[in-house]
DNA sequence: GATGAATGAGGATTCATTCAT
DNA sequence: AATGAATGAATCCTCATTCAT
């Protein structure tokens, strides 16, 4: 555009700008999300996240109704962009050895930039919640039952037998989960970031070799 | 009952009977512990442990003198014989490749009898906690640093490379204690129970096999 | 329009249309009022009044300057006009036996159609209250006063000793107000509406009935 | 009993001193009772509760679950003796005309001593409210319709329509309720103590006449 | 004139803790 | 050792009110 069409151009931003109070519930969210993240729906006080904004409590009432529709929120806007890939990525029909270890770049690209959900999630199911949201606990059983089928479909078949498909399916989502969920300790303990891209990328790289192995055709191996 | 008789029989019981005071504190420590595991620090109400004794509050407080120290007995109670076995295994000089195997069995067969331990572990680590236990701080460091040892020891160096070590270990413990934390939830949503009997001898060897796999010398597999 | 047609049209409309504001303010008042006569001062949020206005709280901050002013504004409003019928009632020179039933129908017709004004009146005296209004406060005591001089002028002056003039002039207050202020709950009781056109035409015949017979001329009575 | 027999006597006291608690539990019933009276249900604060115990406002959950139970439990300690009294009175089969009397007399003499209840019955009935106690709605209805037998089984029915008969009962409702309710403002406003022994034993001989008036033969009366 | 957002004050309630019994 | 009672601190939430838009 030249400077002259832009003088004449009373155009509103290309990018519009959000209202403030949209803003605000932005950062309540974001607020919160770490909050609940790391304490849990318990531990995570209302005046905490307030003072995270740079609010004073009630003022978080006029973006949510109460804490557990802040909760939900939070819940809601961090795990359903997680489900939506996980599904779209899970229910694509054409799949090969190589696409499995796409399913894990993609879920881990995504779950690296919002680390706080798994914790979330964790938290959730260790107070064996999940009353607050139905929309995981349907996700969940659904997911779970594809990856069954994933599994079964794979060459895995030959390596695990079809009763340890579950513990298989299991094994992944902890390895998976728990590396972020185990981050924070793990900086506190060795002082290393296991969030940094780097650390992620190689997370990524490992966590594909590992179902890469497990998913593998049977070697020779010493019996049981 | 004569007086013979009752000289006879006032020969102390195989189990040493405990005093009174100390049966409360370990009911105390029990109706905590499964408390502590399922809502974590902030959600287990002092209210609820005594309500689950049969006790008022304030009776909690001739055993312990505060809802920290509680905290931390638990811990310590739960987590010590883990730590002890683990120690133990960990350190033995000799090993081979059967022995990781024992290893599995001898922490699946210990922790399967007090399932609230890894969930009360979680629930520190996903606090980024451990502020807490320094018992368990300094356990894990150490730990951590042997099951590396381990690691580099194992026919597994062959699959894996050096710096996935680290991630190799943290994704065997996040299998390990992520079945038993999830237990309640899988319950919840299957209906099957994790903790039976069975199906913790079905993970023992899942995960034993797992290790075995993840372990053995790299077959003829696809390049990345 | 010219100057001369407009000297002539300046005459107020039959019904002169007032400003939007001025309507929205009446709207606030009719809500304020009947949520004052139900739950009182205290009980009667803003937030609940603006609803039924359709507004959001602050917008009442445009047509009054706080809660108590809007209390006030609906007492005075509503009150009014029942203080000035029975003022003239009450001042009335010349009367009869006919008269005071006269009184009667003036007054239950008047606040047969604003039947909120007695509730907020009881809420009012039972409150112990009326330190919001000494307009009500003055007039109580004036009214009182000339009721006094009625029951002492009428022939009940041979049936009542003067002590009793008072209780006699409570008991009929009572008897006026307390219709309307329990004709909420009569209904949720029994299911007939007290405040019906033909249900307000039974009592205002009933009160006069009421009056005429404790006015009335002492007939053969027992002893007491 | 002698001195011997004193030393010797282990017997708890005559008058078995009531614990702490049951009698902080009836001074807070006590306080509430006057603040609910006052300023109803929703203007009644539990920090006022306490402050006139001389409590801290959670001390008072040691004795009430809630706010909703304290105050059910005032109404309950205050109308419970009111109506069983009235039901006593309005079920006693015989009955003359002087029994009315003795109606108007045992009534008076009991609310006379609790005035505050009349205050709080009222706040329930403008309020529309009564779902707090469907204790009070049971009564109610009840007493109402034996209320109606009596005044049908009267003389009365020479003098009143029996479409009439609701009118008088809600008449004479009020007028004894009223007096009560309004003795806080009348001393306000007149300086006058309704609840005086002296004047409470005035409005019920006033009460008294009223109800024989109401209820004597038709005399000769002017029509309407 | 209407309203979204913010907030001080306060209101019911919970919780860990203390203390006298 | 157990507990009823009391309480400071804190929690979630409501309410009247203000202000910028």
């Amino acid at each position: 555009m030249t400077l002259l069409a832009a003088l004449h151009t009373t155009a509103p931003p290309a990018a519009p700008r959000r209202r403030k109070g949209e803003r605000t519930a932005e950062r309540i969210l974001d607020a919160a999300e770490a909050l609940f993240a790391e304490r849990g729906y318990a531990g995570g006080k209302l005046r905490d996240v307030a003072a995270r904004v740079g609010l004073r409590t009630p003022s978080l009432y006029n973006h949510f109704p109460n804490k557990e529709s802040l909760y939900a929120a939070v819940l809601e806007r961090g795990i359903r962009p997680v489900l939506d890939v996980l599904t779209e990525v899970v229910e694509a029909r054409e799949r090969s050895d190589r696409d499995v270890r796409r399913v894990v770049e993609k879920t881990m690209a995504l779950v690296g930039r919002r680390p706080d959900i798994p914790r979330l999630i964790q938290h959730e199911t260790l107070s064996g919640g999940l009353h607050l949201t139905p929309m995981l606990r349907e996700w969940i059983q659904r997911t779970f039952a594809r990856a069954y089928e994933m599994v079964e479909a794979s060459s895995a078949s030959s390596r695990w037998t079809p009763d340890q498909f579950p513990l298989l399916v299991l094994a992944m989502y902890h390895v998976f989960v728990g590396y972020f969920a185990i981050a924070h300790v793990y900086r506190d303990l060795n002082g290393q970031d296991l969030l940094s891209e780097r650390a992620v990328a190689e997370q990524t790289r490992f966590f594909g070799d590992l179902v890469a192995t497990l998913f593998e055709e049977e070697s020779a191996r010493d019996g049981r």
